[in-house]
DNA sequence: CCTACCGATCGGTAGG
DNA sequence: CCTACCGATCGGTAGG
């Protein structure tokens, strides 16, 4: 059973603490530990750090991006900020992992058809789309922020990308099955296609004469290409 | 004339430098100007700085590597980097632009047929077969240290990177005179091709079931299917 | 190139 | 005794 802490004592890293996610993997003390029994979810405060910090982190990057900062944009103090996660490294990994999932059900929502080349091309196209989207708008894309991760944390982000990555499998199996793909190794072959679309932003915003519709056809075009039979080797 | 400078008198940005590249673009005061008359490439230390810096910056990140720590491992003071570089940004700048440079000319180097399908094939197994050397032994990639330069830089590094691409593009439509490649706009599929390549590191270190020889392989024909005629739409 | 430092700001913590 | 912070400042370190 959690004791309650004394004035001034310091919670221990394995405390049940209210905020959820990742415990850090770094020695630090933390801030006294409130009570357990309540959830972030239910507290829109951790909210609305995460959408400051979202901005900020996209504006200016992790290292460019100062705590103080965070909190003087929700209207906190700096200090108060801990309270809600343990260190500026959770922050960074919830605002990614929030986007994560997000990003994610806006291409799962996307994919609807049954035919499995249609599938790809939805897939597809609302990935580019996205991604290009947050290139228009911001310095540092997610894919970049992730590099600010310490390595363990890093591994932890590829895991939460898994059903992004599953979905696109399972279209390439399907298709497979249905004998209208072809192609070498599942793996390969969907990791090949999720990086070329993740990151389009690299090179769009440097040729604005482009449209993002027109990206979006020729990449979706490309991606069928590369999996359909028979193969024009 | 440039005048010897007094004991703290701060150098301005636009003195006569010996070092040459970029200047700096941020407003910072300078470390006293050296005598002008030298160049960098005939003084051994900067090369030695950039060894230095590239090993560190590759395994801490650019925030994560402090110019003391640079001038520790060259067996210099911090205050010494200064006479050669004019911020720690421009060294960031020299180390990367001397990768582009030495990941051209291997690439460049392994495309030696004249057969358009084979010299993408040799394209794409060599520009891949850097990537995954590279992810092998590094923690932050120099496609992910770009972003830790400002816009400004990050534009300049685009056009270095030029070359590459150019390459590229020569091959795709040199493929189309002869016939054997389709493809819509040469533009679109060569950023496509390259980026799909270039990011290989973001996956490959955690599928380390796959060996290098296999991948550059497998990448090797889903770039040659992107763009071979007759498509398989 | 070194010694000797600066202005500022960093992430994080103190008691209340 | 709780949640939700505040005002002030810590020890270190950054780039220059």
């Amino acid at each position: 059973m959690q004791q309650p802490l004394a004035p001034g004592e310091k919670a221990s890293a394995s405390a049940t603490r209210h905020w959820e996610g990742h415990s850090s993997v770094y020695g630090l003390t933390m801030t006294p530990t409130p009570a357990p029994g309540r959830t972030v979810l239910q507290d829109d405060s951790a909210e609305r750090i995460l959408d400051a910090a979202a901005a900020l982190f996209i504006e200016g990057g992790y290292e460019g991006t100062s705590v103080s900062s965070i909190a003087k944009s929700t209207g906190m103090t700096a200090a108060a900020l801990y309270w809600h996660f343990p260190s500026k490294i959770d922050i960074l990994f919830a605002v990614l992992e929030r986007d994560v999932r997000e990003g994610y059900a806006e291409v799962e929502k996307a994919v609807r058809s049954q035919e499995p080349r249609q599938r790809l091309r939805e897939y597809v196209d609302a990935f580019v789309r996205q991604q290009i989207r947050e290139a228009e708008t911001r310095n540092f894309s997610y894919s970049t922020l992730i590099s600010s991760l310490p390595q363990e944390l890093r591994q932890e982000m590829l895991k939460l990308g898994a059903p992004y990555i599953d979905l696109l499998r399972g279209i390439l199996t399907s298709g497979r099955e249905a004998g209208v793909f072809e192609f070498a190794d599942v793996r390969v072959t969907a990791f090949a296609i999720s990086t070329m679309c993740e990151y389009v932003f690299t090179w769009f915003r440097a040729n604005r004469s482009l449209s993002q519709d027109a990206v979006c056809a020729l990449y979706t075009d490309l991606a069928v290409r590369m999996v359909s039979t028979p193969p024009a080797l």
